[in-house]
RNA sequence: GGGACCGUAGUCCAGCCUGGAAGGAUGUCGGUUUGGGGUACCGGUGGUCCCGGGUUCAAGUCCCGGCGGUCCCA
């Protein structure tokens, strides 16, 4: 059951509405995706028609990135135990998924840890961030790189979604304040947003993951949730704010234009060389000040009126000298520091996505791949009866190549072992956009036949004369797209069901859909939900959605927003 | 973290309960035929029965451990 060939496709069960999980697991390895016979536990290998689509979602998102004025780095697979270390809520949520690598073979008596292989690359890379940023003319630092990491899975593994091994693209910035690392975790969304949906059509939504499920170090996390069609989410892309938590641990630190920090929307902070600390608070028309000493205790505190002004940030230079003077004259310091930490985003997106692509748009005929991602865009089939029509239609089919060749990633199959019958399904299986076929009757009247992969049933087909192909391929790839889109987007759009009591709930459990709730947003809550319905609470949206004259439909309690539930990958 | 099921030819499986000669289909190779939606036939080829240990005169089959896979629950 789990290692078909082609030749068993009459007889294998493939019916992506029956049993989703079924029709996965067998589309993956019949389409040339992957080979999983590798005697590693969630490492598997992947084939061209695989690994050449994971890796122009990659190139497509470099490219967004690099737009922006991200470059690429390298560092090692290898990081020292003692550094992955630093941040401590980092290795809390990491170490016991960690592969430990020891430099020879090991010793009995020597069972000291020495390396890792990457799970992430946030402690590594902020290593070197130390040492790179000394002033506030080397930030912002826009990094990225594409690698894979490792994650010791001890459970269930599934390909593509849940491996040891990972093939992704993780970026890493440093800032200067809290306003351009929220900036940058919007540009995140947005360049994230325009893989997904411009470029692979994979419909989703951005949730604010609740505090239990952040990402570990991180202030909070914003991830990108599709829903298969077996209801479940999948995470396809997530952002964090690091804040200064990283930072902090590795010393980032940087020399600014002037010594204040904005910390929250209207507050300050500020250190003098005793490291004592200045909380400054605008509420309306007043500002607050209050320092503390060392040890968190409050000193003195002060606070004035003053006119209210719109823009609350280190730019605006009239608050920053009201700051400065009151702090000077009201509680008598000569000089604050302007040594500050930086502020830290990182953020990834994996080859979960091609695992999204392969299970929102393909079919029971195999995959059907957005154009621009597919490894054969186009599949050129001679049809012949003879030895002498063969070599004419060959020459045909050669010279229809040539013409395309540049513009498109294009193939003849010239197999004679294997009937045209035979190519067409096994093409559409693997999920080629078109095939021009080429027999007696394109030869004599000068045209080829484009048949288009259709959702859930034979090609579309289409004589076209020789001298209108480029035009006419033009027309249909954008027509191909569209309604790739289309579908998509129809297909998710009743997978989120909006209610506000648990019977609607209860009702809808086997639908293959998720919901959106009015919930407490306790953690004890969200575990007896798991407990009693196998459902996540996802989180809510980024702008959380107010559901404060409703009550908590799990526990009753009042709400505080709606979030979204429901199984999950 | 807990549980259930599974691993036999390149692939998909039967055989295991009840121990006694390693099977089928498909692929692959040679040939004939066929070819515009998975041609048909003939002949050949293909096995560390996942690995290690145990029980037994005898283990694919029973027992233990490991590796790998699928699913369910937390």
């Amino acid at each position: 059951m789990y290692h078909r060939d082609f030749s068993t496709m009459k007889e294998s069960i493939l019916d992506k509405n029956v049993n989703f999980s079924e029709w996965y697991n067998n589309i993956i390895r019949i389409s040339k995706i992957i080979d999983d016979r590798y005697p590693i536990k969630g490492m598997p290998v992947y084939y061209p028609n695989g690994y050449f689509a994971i890796r122009k979602i990659l190139n497509i998102l470099e490219n967004e990135l690099e737009k922006y004025g991200f470059e690429p780095y390298w560092f090692p697979i290898l990081i020292p135990y003692e550094i992955f270390k630093r941040e401590s809520e980092h290795i809390k949520g990491f170490e016991s998924e960690v592969f430990y690598v020891t430099p020879s073979k090991p010793v009995e008596e020597e069972k000291e840890i020495k390396y890792i292989l990457r799970p992430t690359s946030e402690t590594e890379m902020y290593y070197m961030f130390s040492l790179w940023i000394r002033s506030y003319r080397d930030l912002p630092l826009l990094t990225y790189m594409t690698n894979t990491v490792y994650r010791y899975e001890t459970k269930a593994t599934k390909p593509l979604v849940r491996g040891r091994e990972i093939l992704w693209n993780e970026a890493h910035t440093a800032h200067k304040d809290l306003d351009d690392a929220e900036k940058m975790i919007k540009k995140s969304m947005e360049i994230y947003s325009k893989v997904f949906w411009d470029h692979l059509s994979i419909p989703h939504i951005w949730i604010r993951r609740p505090d239990w499920d952040k990402f570990a170090g991180a202030d909070y996390t914003f991830a990108a949730d599709t829903i298969l069609p077996d209801g479940k989410f999948l995470q396809i892309g997530t952002t964090h704010l690091l804040g200064r938590n990283f930072s902090k641990a590795f010393n980032i630190i940087f020399e600014d234009e002037h010594p204040f920090i904005k910390i929250d929307k209207n507050k300050f902070e500020a250190f003098n060389e005793n490291n004592y600390r200045y909380e400054i608070e605008i509420i309306e028309d007043k500002i607050k000040i209050r320092l503390y000493d060392n040890n968190k205790e409050l000193i003195k505190s002060y606070e004035e009126k003053i006119e209210f002004d719109e823009d609350i940030s280190e730019d605006n230079k009239n608050l920053i000298n009201k700051i400065n003077n009151i702090i000077k004259n009201k509680f008598n310091e000569d000089k604050l520091v302007n040594k500050k930490f930086v502020w830290q985003t990182s953020f990834g997106i994996s080859m979960r996505t091609l695992s999204a692509v392969i299970s929102i748009h393909g079919d029971n005929k195999g995959l059907i791949l957005p154009f621009e991602i597919s490894h054969i865009q186009i599949i050129i089939i001679p049809i012949y009866y003879s030895e002498d029509e063969r070599s004419k239609i060959l020459k045909y089919c050669e010279d229809v190549y040539n013409l395309l060749k540049e513009k498109y990633r294009v193939k003849i199959d010239k197999d004679d072992t294997k009937s045209p019958g035979w190519k067409f399904n096994q093409y559409e299986l693997m999920g080629v956009p078109f095939r021009i076929s080429i027999g007696k009757r394109e030869l004599e009247k000068n045209t080829v036949t484009i048949s288009v992969r259709q959702y859930d049933s034979k090609s579309k087909n289409y004589e076209i004369k020789l001298e209108n192909l480029l035009n006419e391929l033009d027309r249909l790839i954008i027509e191909y797209d569209k309604e790739l889109k289309e579908r998509a987007k129809k297909y998710f759009e009743n997978k989120i069901l909006k209610i506000d009591n648990l019977k609607d709930l209860e009702n809808n459990l086997d639908k293959n859909i998720a919901f959106k709730v009015p919930f407490c947003m306790k953690e004890e809550c969200a575990k007896n939900i798991k407990e009693k319905y196998s459902l996540d609470v996802r989180g809510t949206d980024i702008i959380p959605e107010d559901a404060k004259n409703k009550k908590c439909i799990f526990c009753n309690t009042d709400a505080k927003y709606y979030v979204y539930v429901g199984k999950s990958y």
